[in-house]
RNA sequence: GCCGAUAUGGCUCAAUUGGCAGAGCAGCUGAUUUGUAAUCAGCAGGUUAACGGUUCGAGUCCGUUUAUCGGCUCCA
C-alpha cells in the first residue's frame, strides 16, 4: 500500500495503519501537532485506518480544517463541562464555525458567571488530558445508548440519519457524544480557548421548535493567537457604524419615535444628499428618467401584486379592514407604482428600453427583534429603478445595470469588499415561485453567461431568488462578519403579465415586456453604515459632511479665517471655522476629534501672505500653500471623487 | 416574534444593607493670546427611560411598557 504525502514523497506499508500512526512514523513532533488528516482531499479523523493507496495530508492548526478540529473538540469539552456542572442539561449539537464554535443545550439561560465557571471546569478537563476514543454502533444500539443517557435530541438526530449511515461516537473520560468527527487525539491538545457569549437558539434553526441555549466560544492553537483575536474583536467595535455613527452625530434614535426609525442628523443627512445627487445625475447620464410616486396606496394595488395575501404582516396598514371600505398601506416596494407610470400611455417597441429611476422611500414592518443601527430599519430609501425592456434587449440592459453597480462600488472604493451571488430558485420548493422549471433554468443560465462574459466572479445559491425571477445580489459583510445585500439586480419575465403591461411590436401585436428590478448603489442608510465601517469614519473627501476646518491660532486672525471660509464656501467646499480654536487650549482637542480631512491653520504669516498651512489626514503637514492652490487641489479631488490614501499612520489610534 | 443583558446630565461612569443623586470630559461665562491630545477660575446641566406597586423613605426591591445591545428566527 502506497501513501503519497503532501511533499510528494511516498511511504509504503504492508498492513492497514491509522493516520496518527503514519504521523508518528514521520515524526513524533508532527504527531503532536496533527489535528486531522485529509485523504484524497476529504477530511478524516486521525484514527481513520488507511487501507489502500491514497494521497494523505496531515493537517495542523495552520490549516483551516485542522483549526476547525481543535474548535470542534473544544466544543465537546464545553459539553462535558456543562454536564458536570449542570447534569440536568440536555446536549444538542456543537459544531465548529467560522471564528470558533458553539454548543446548544436544553437548559436554563447561562449567565456570564456560569460561563466563567464552565471555563474553569474546561481547563480542568483539558488538564486531565483524557484521550478521545471513537466507536461506532448499529442504529438500534446507538438509539438505546442515547436513551439510556437521557439525551432526546441525540435520539432525534440518530433517527433522522439515513438508514445506511455509519453512526459514530466519541468518548472522553465520562462523556460520550454522538459525533461524526474528526477530533483531536486528546483534550490536552487544546491550548487556548475562550467562551465568548451565550444566547437563545432554536432547535434545528426552526422557530416552531424549542429554544435552546447556545454557548459561543473560540479556540486557537496558541495563546497569542487567541489574545490577538480577542483584541481584534475589541478593535472592530470601534468601527461599528452603530457606535461610530452615533458618536460622529451622523444619526441617532429616540425611544418615543420608535424602533428601526433612525434620525439622520445634519452630517449624516449631508452625506446621503451627496450620494443621492451623485447617483441621480449618474443615472440620468445613463438614460434613466425619474419618477416620483406615492408612499402609500390602497390595498387594491397590493392585491394585484399578491403582497396583500402573502406579506400583509410585513406592511404598515392604515385603517381597519373590518370597519372601513378603503384601507391604505405604506409601500414596501416601488415596483407597481412605476408599472403604472409605464401603463399610463400605450408604448411602442421603439419606446423601449425605458429606464425609470426613483429615490424611493420604503416601509417594512420588520419584527421587533430584527432592527439594527442603519442596516435593518423600518423606513429606508433606496436608489430604486425598473427597466421595462423588450425580451431581445434584456441581456444588454442587464449588463448595463451591472456596469452601473460596478461603477458605484468603484467610486465608493468598496469593490474589493463585495462578492456577487447568483440567487437562484429552489427546485425542491417550486410552489414558492412563479413560472416553469424550464424558464427558471434558462434564465439562470442567461445570468450565468452574462457574469462569465463580464469576468465577474460569483457564487450561486439556491432558494435566494425573488418569487418572479432569479437575481444577482451584491453582498458585503459588516465588521462583525454578518452579511447584507448592498445591491440587487433582478430578472423578471413574469410581473408584466400580472399588471397587464404591454408594448406594440413591429407587426402591431401586443407583447409583454421584460422587467429588470435593480438598485444602483442600494439603500442609502445601509450604504452609509457600510461606508462608516469601511473608512472607520474617515471618509473620502467628496463624501465628508465637513471637508475643511479653519483654525485661527488666535483671536487676532479670525477675520482672515472668516475670509478663508467664505472663499471656500463660494467654491462649494464644506467647511467651518473652529471658533473654539481662538482659545488655544481647546483647539487641539477639537481638531483631533473632528474627523475632518483637511485643517487649515491660519495666523499672522498666512494672513500677510494670503496663504494657509495645510494639515491633512492623508499626508500630515502639507506645508504652506496659497489659498487658491489649495482650493484648486481640493476641488479636483472632490470633482473626481478621488480616494486619497493615508500615508501617515495616525498616532494614538 | 423568541432567549438573554442593559437603561443615572450631551459622553464615560460613581452612589455601602433601601436613607440628602455625584465626578471627569463636553457646554456656558470670565481670565489667558499661546503653532496642534488636555491653560486657570467660576457657572449651569437630573421627575435616575416611562408608568404602576411595596415602603416612613426607592436610582437601588417587585410588575408592566418602551428603547438599546448580543444571538436565534425572519429579511417579499
Amino acid at each position: 500500500m502506497k501513501i503519497t504525502l503532501k511533499d510528494g514523497s511516498v511511504r509504503e506499508y504492508d498492513a492497514p495503519i491509522s493516520i496518527i500512526d503514519i504521523a508518528r512514523d514521520i515524526s513524533e513532533g508532527l504527531a503532536r501537532v496533527a489535528c486531522c488528516g485529509e485523504i484524497d482531499g476529504t477530511p478524516a479523523d486521525l484514527r481513520t485506518m488507511v487501507k489502500e493507496d491514497c494521497r494523505l495530508n496531515l493537517l495542523t492548526a495552520e490549516d483551516k480544517a485542522g483549526l476547525a478540529t481543535i474548535r470542534h473538540t473544544t466544543s465537546h469539552v464545553l459539553a462535558q463541562a456543562v454536564k458536570r456542572l449542570f447534569p440536568e442539561a440536555k446536549v444538542a449539537i456543537g459544531p465548529s464555525i467560522e471564528n470558533g464554535f458553539y454548543y446548544d443545550f436544553d437548559h436554563a439561560p447561562f449567565s456570564r458567571e456560569d460561563l466563567d465557571r464552565l471555563e474553569a471546569e474546561m481547563k480542568k478537563i483539558i488538564k486531565e488530558g483524557s484521550k478521545l476514543e471513537r466507536f461506532t454502533l448499529p442504529r438500534e444500539e446507538a438509539i438505546r445508548l442515547m436513551e439510556e443517557k437521557n439525551e432526546p435530541y441525540k435520539v432525534e438526530l440518530i433517527r433522522d440519519l439515513p438508514q445506511d449511515a455509519e453512526i459514530s461516537f466519541y468518548s472522553q473520560g465520562e462523556f460520550t457524544d454522538l459525533c461524526a468527527g474528526p477530533h483531536l487525539m486528546s483534550t490536552k491538545q487544546i491550548k487556548a480557548f475562550k467562551l465568548i457569549s451565550s444566547s437563545g437558539a432554536y432547535w434545528r434553526g426552526n422557530s416552531d421548535n424549542a429554544m435552546l441555549q447556545r454557548i459561543y466560544g473560540t479556540a486557537f492553537h496558541k495563546k497569542e493567537e487567541l489574545a490577538a483575536y480577542l483584541a481584534h474583536l475589541e478593535d472592530i467595535k470601534k468601527r461599528d457604524h452603530n457606535k461610530l455613527g452615533r458618536e460622529m452625530e451622523l444619526f441617532t434614535t429616540v425611544d418615543v419615535i420608535g424602533q428601526g426609525l433612525p434620525l439622520l442628523m445634519p452630517k449624516g443627512a449631508k452625506m446621503i444628499q451627496t450620494l443621492q445627487r451623485w447617483i441621480e445625475d449618474e443615472e440620468e447620464k445613463r438614460g434613466y428618467v425619474r419618477t416620483r410616486t406615492p408612499l402609500m396606496a390602497k390595498s387594491d394595488l397590493y392585491r394585484i401584486s399578491g403582497h396583500w395575501d402573502h406579506y400583509k404582516d410585513g406592511m404598515f396598514v392604515l385603517g381597519d379592514e373590518e370597519k372601513e371600505k378603503e384601507v391604505f398601506a405604506l409601500r414596501p416596494m416601488t415596483c407597481p407604482f412605476q408599472y403604472y407610470v409605464y401603463k399610463a400611455s400605450q408604448k411602442s417597441y421603439r419606446d423601449l428600453p425605458l429606464r425609470y429611476g426613483e429615490t424611493s422611500t420604503l416601509f417594512r414592518n420588520e419584527d421587533s427583534g430584527e432592527m439594527h443601527g442603519l442596516t435593518r430599519v423600518r423606513q429606508f430609501t433606496i436608489s430604486e429603478g425598473h427597466l421595462i425592456v423588450r425580451p431581445d434587449q434584456m441581456v444588454e440592459e442587464f449588463k448595463g445595470c451591472l456596469a452601473l453597480a460596478k461603477y458605484c462600488l468603484d467610486t465608493l472604493g468598496v469593490s474589493e469588499d463585495v462578492y456577487y451571488r447568483l440567487s437562484k430558485w429552489d427546485p425542491n420548493n417550486q410552489e414558492k415561485y412563479v413560472g416553469s422549471a424550464k424558464v427558471w433554468e434558462e434564465t439562470q443560465e442567461h445570468i450565468r453567461r452574462i457574469l462569465t462574459e463580464l469576468e465577474i466572479p460569483f457564487t450561486e445559491e439556491e432558494g435566494e431568488a425573488a418569487f418572479y425571477g432569479p437575481k444577482v445580489d451584491i453582498q458585503a459583510r459588516n465588521v462583525y462578519g454578518k452579511e447584507d445585500t448592498m445591491i440587487t439586480i433582478q430578472w423578471d419575465a413574469v410581473l408584466s403579465e400580472q399588471y397587464d403591461m404591454y408594448y406594440v411590436d413591429e407587426k402591431g401585436e401586443k407583447v409583454r415586456p421584460y422587467i429588470i428590478h435593480r438598485t444602483s448603489m442600494g439603500c442609502y442608510e445601509r450604504t452609509l453604515a457600510w461606508l462608516i465601517e469601511k473608512y472607520a469614519g474617515k471618509f473620502p473627501t467628496w463624501l465628508c459632511p465637513e471637508q475643511v476646518r479653519v483654525l485661527p491660532i488666535s483671536e487676532k486672525y479670525t477675520e482672515y479665517a472668516d475670509k478663508v471660509e467664505e472663499t471656500l464656501k463660494e467654491n462649494g467646499i464644506l467647511c467651518s471655522v473652529d471658533r473654539r480654536s481662538e482659545k488655544i487650549g481647546y483647539k487641539i482637542r477639537e481638531s483631533r476629534l473632528a474627523k475632518v480631512p483637511y485643517m487649515l491653520v491660519v495666523g499672522q504669516k498666512e494672513e500677510e501672505e494670503g496663504t494657509v498651512s495645510v494639515r491633512s489626514r492623508f499626508a500630515g503637514d502639507e506645508g504652506v500653500k496659497s489659498l487658491n492652490t489649495f482650493i484648486e487641489e481640493i476641488s479636483r479631488e472632490i470633482r473626481t471623487k478621488e480616494i486619497r490614501r493615508e500615508t501617515v499612520a495616525e498616532e494614538n489610534e
